[in-house]
DNA sequence: TCTGGTCAAGGTGGT
DNA sequence: ACCACCTTGACCAGA
């Protein structure tokens, strides 16, 4: 793809008029990328978080939501059209278990811009917000308490398309499943992440309770693939993705229909070589056959 | 046109 | 105490 449905600015340059044409060409830019996911079977695509700029900065007063709307419309329609799957991932600074209350309405205003790019597209509740757990705050208990708490105070529209997704570094997937009992949130689980933080579970061990936190009306039970970034820190993403790696993945999960997103630096590079491989595996074909038709 | 410093936000771990 | 890093790196001033 030659472009990015990325692009921001400097909170010094903001303006309307910048925010408008930023906005625009990302939207533009996002309609392609959809395109062009769909001339290769790439059904599910994650959409960055600097779509709108600044949408829940304190600076922005201007309505985008209405400006843009039959934007944000078309491209819900192509997306349902194709039966594409969207999601969004709020970036480090959404922790809805901090026990400082400004950063919980900030993130709370963050959230609500994810959740209502979404909306705007008209797109069904499947198509998720994922985010971490949050912080630990050196009291591990009283923070999964405060998650709980917290969700609880959060409005519907939101709750609706939360997710959440084991980290590498605080929350194992144990700890996000005991967080889905209280609260019935969906589990995104991420394989790489899992490998460095667990309780001693392989992959295949987990799925089970992994499927069973999504729900008909949340759609497949989302997954994220990476693997280990050669000679560098525990924890850093691959470049690039490891074909060996992603069957084995495939083969674990087997018995699962799962939707697979790759966390990759060279982005559809990668994906297409996935494709490549999951081409041979039946549920790809399913899900195909179930396009087509 | 190219390059290097810098960018809204929080928390963690390594030094 | 300070810094790099985080799923993804892009903007912008100055040369």
């Amino acid at each position: 793809m030659d472009c990015r449905a990325t692009h921001t600015f400097r909170l010094k340059s903001y303006s309307i008029e910048r925010l408008q044409e930023t906005v625009r060409q990302n939207l533009d830019c996002l309609l392609r990328i959809l395109q062009y996911n769909r001339d290769h079977d790439l059904l599910f695509f994650r959409i960055g978080s600097q779509l709108v700029p600044f949408a829940s900065h304190p600076v922005n007063q201007f309505d985008w939501q209405e400006y843009f709307a039959p934007r944000f419309q078309a491209i819900g329609r192509f997306a349902m059209e194709h039966e594409m799957r969207l999601s969004m991932h709020p970036d480090q600074f959404i922790l809805i278990n901090s026990p400082d209350e400004g950063v919980f309405e900030r993130s709370v205003a963050e959230l609500r811009y994810h959740v209502q790019v979404l909306d705007l597209m008209g797109l069904p509740p499947s198509a998720k917000v994922m985010i971490h757990v949050g912080g630990v705050y050196e009291d591990r208990q009283a923070s999964l308490q405060r998650f709980i708490t917290r969700y609880s105070l959060l409005e519907p529209a939101i709750r609706k398309r939360l997710a959440i997704e084991n980290d590498d570094v605080s929350y194992p997937f144990a700890d996000c499943l005991t967080l889905h009992q209280a609260t019935g949130v969906p589990v995104v689980f991420d394989c790489f992440h899992h490998s460095i933080l667990n309780q001693g579970e392989s992959v295949a061990e987990v799925m089970p309770s992994f499927v069973a936190t999504w729900e008909a009306q949340d759609g497949p039970p989302l997954s994220h693939y990476s693997s280990q970034q050669p000679d560098e820190r525990t924890g850093k993403h691959a470049d690039t993705i490891d074909l060996v790696d992603f069957e084995r993945f495939l083969q674990v999960t087997k018995p699962y229909d799962l939707d697979i997103m790759l966390e990759v630096k060279d982005k559809e590079a990668s994906a297409l070589r996935a494709i490549s491989v999951a081409r041979n595996d039946e549920r790809f074909v399913a899900s195909r056959v179930a396009t087509a038709s």
